[in-house]
DNA sequence: GTGAAGACTTAACGATTTCTTAATCTTGAA
DNA sequence: TTCAAGATTAAGAAATCGTTAAGTCTTCAC
């Protein structure tokens, strides 16, 4: 069954969202505040969670940051709930990994709508989200951030991790430039050219070079 | 650059979104309702649709319907501009076939974020789909960037690459040099004449004469 | 706090590949 | 046959990438 939990410090529109969606047949989960809701979803894992921006002790957006950093809770949606004039508001949760935003009031037919078509977004992607990649001799665990290659562990920074897992997601496939910098810098920062160069290059000492290749003027790929 | 349509009867709304998404650097096409709407789509091919739901001639759940009918526009995104209240309409644009919808009155940080990560869901999930061609006994595989000709792969450089999927795109149609001229390198750059025939040498060196055709004073085709 | 180690980014320069051009040769339609 | 359009070739230009080293930022133990 779909799990969601909903993290809002208005107990109406606690209930009033919980009433409708299970009425939906989801199984609702409530929290109060930032700091439990962190709580309950490290013990329900829900597939969506909706946050309310503005909240006492820690807000939607601080909320939203915790779980982004945390890969376990990499293949659930988050959505920001925000009264109707906080624009701001709405441009951060974008930023932060938000993948929505709803506003309030909404009716119920419309909760129930985008709630659906949130889920049935994710679907789809969800497939490349395992915590374990195997890819020609190399085994790469999301979870422990680390490389196996026979009987030998490899180590890697954060960044060159995260690369080798974006460029390892699907061998073969080439990666642009502009694709390695959105989803591994996000869209606002701004890196110079050369810093996915040396990444690659930090990747290729540490792995050989047989593994990744470059395209010239397209991007690089992950290469078995 | 990436083409924006926007579909309102309203030149208000129309100058105010056009002006701000062209400062943003799109390309900003624009159309009164929603028949006009389809016109332009087809000449332009947008990568962006926004729609206004309430219009004259043609509303834009019936001009969604009629996009989403027509291949073509597959790889487009359809945002719906809604007034704040309008909640059935909102139902029914998400089983049209839209994927968003933005509400009115809208301030532009707003819009241009929103506009930002609607364009980027897409770009990811396109590159994913129409990646296969076959065509006689060459499989193209565009997200792999290479060609396979039975177990053997065939690696080109960018410029011959697009060549070929262009000629390839349509086996049998013959492109004239403006033709490829224009869709390879775009109306800003200018290559001299001689340019194309290199590239076509070049896979013709690499693929072998049998697939390219030279029509002497008209264009190329790939030939099966 | 402080310092040190590591991570990340930048910048400069060199190396390589790809693209374009120019010059000459070949071809095929009128 | 004629001659303009295309083929071919090699060389130079341009674009892009690799490499290195140095600088900045983070993190973490003390």
């Amino acid at each position: 069954m779909t799990k969601i939990l909903i993290v809002d410090d208005e107990t109406d529109i606690l209930d009033f969202l919980s009433y409708n969606l299970k009425k939906e047949g989801f199984e609702v989960f409530t929290a109060l505040n930032g700091k439990k809701g962190l709580e309950v979803a490290s013990q329900v894992r829900p597939q969506l969670i909706i946050l309310d921006i503005m909240m006492p002790e820690m807000d939607g957006i601080e909320t939203c940051k915790k779980l982004r950093e945390n890969r376990d809770y990499d293949d659930a949606i988050i959505a920001f709930l925000t009264a109707r004039d906080e624009d701001l508001a709405q441009i951060k949760a974008l930023d932060v990994g938000g993948d929505d935003y709803i506003t309030k009031p909404i009716k119920p037919q419309v909760l129930i709508s985008r709630v659906k078509a949130l889920l049935r977004r994710n679907k789809a992607e969800n497939a490349e989200n395992q915590s374990f990649m195997t890819v020609g001799d190399l085994r790469i665990d999301r979870q422990k951030v680390h490389i196996l290659r026979g009987d030998e562990t490899i180590e890697l920074p954060k960044k060159e991790f995260e690369l080798l897992c974006l460029l390892a997601s699907k061998p073969g496939k080439v990666f642009t430039r502009e694709e390695i910098y959105h989803k591994i810098w996000g869209n606002d920062v701004i890196v110079g050219d050369r810093t996915i160069d040396v990444h690659i290059r930090k990747l290729r000492e540490k792995l050989g070079d047989e593994y990744i290749k470059t395209l010239k003027g397209i991007g690089y790929k992950f290469d078995l």
